[in-house]
DNA sequence: TCGGCGATTAGCT
DNA sequence: GCTAATCGCCGAG
């Protein structure tokens, strides 16, 4: 299998949302402590920015928390949510341009044993990888990865080839982002048709 | 300093 | 469909 890992200007080179839909098909890349987990990216939500109420730096907010979304394109904001669960994200655009995609859902390619150990099951099934709290679980993503570079030997993001025509993305509103008013109805989410690891509604 | 709440999930009704 | 779990963030005072 021929992989590459994708370059930075691949985070900085489209609109957000065009990077959001690129990033379906792409492999998530862990490699802690000689665990090696591989997952397909399924289901991605792109936040656009200052201008977007959804997101957490709607209106420039800049907090030691949003901090990292002003980072360069290509690095990994990861945060908690609900005091439980880490979230990831892919921040894009320049320095100083606060945008990030959700990655919502995975679909387990490699190491399926060691995500199936993390999430805590005794088989394996759908919800490993389904859902952002699950994604960050399932391949050991934390907090401690905040601002990393996905160009990492341990974190990162890869294509091997996989084909994703457009017939084969559904784009909807946000999940869970009500408190966003009209920025809640975006088409900002974007997921592959059919597949099983995507999370909550599928249209 | 304090209190409400969130880019969620699992489990129960 | 409803709700507890659980804690850091952040705006109000």
């Amino acid at each position: 299998m021929d992989m590459q890992v994708l370059p930075l200007s691949f985070y900085w080179d489209m609109h957000v949302t065009d990077v959001a839909k690129s990033l379906l098909g792409k492999l998530l890349i862990t490699n802690f402590h000689q665990q090696l987990t591989i997952g397909r990216i399924v289901e991605t939500e792109a936040y656009n920015g200052v201008e977007d109420r959804a997101s957490h730096a709607f209106g420039g907010r800049y907090t030691p928390r949003t901090k990292t979304m002003y980072a360069q394109g290509g690095c990994a904001y990861v945060y908690l949510c609900y005091g439980i669960h880490e979230m990831f994200n892919v921040v894009t655009g320049s320095e100083n341009t606060p945008h990030a995609i959700l990655i919502r859902a995975i679909e387990p390619v490699t190491g399926i044993a060691i995500m199936q150990q993390r999430m805590g099951k005794n088989k394996a099934d759908y919800s490993i990888g389904r859902g952002p709290g699950n994604v960050t679980k399932a391949l050991g993503i934390h907090r401690q990865h905040n601002g990393r570079l996905l160009t990492e030997t341990d974190l990162y993001i890869a294509d091997d080839g996989f084909k994703v025509l457009p017939t084969d993305i559904v784009i909807t509103q946000r999940i869970g982002v009500d408190y966003a008013g009209e920025d809640a109805l975006l088409p900002y989410r974007f997921f592959l048709k059919n597949n099983p690891y995507v999370s909550g509604k599928k249209r």
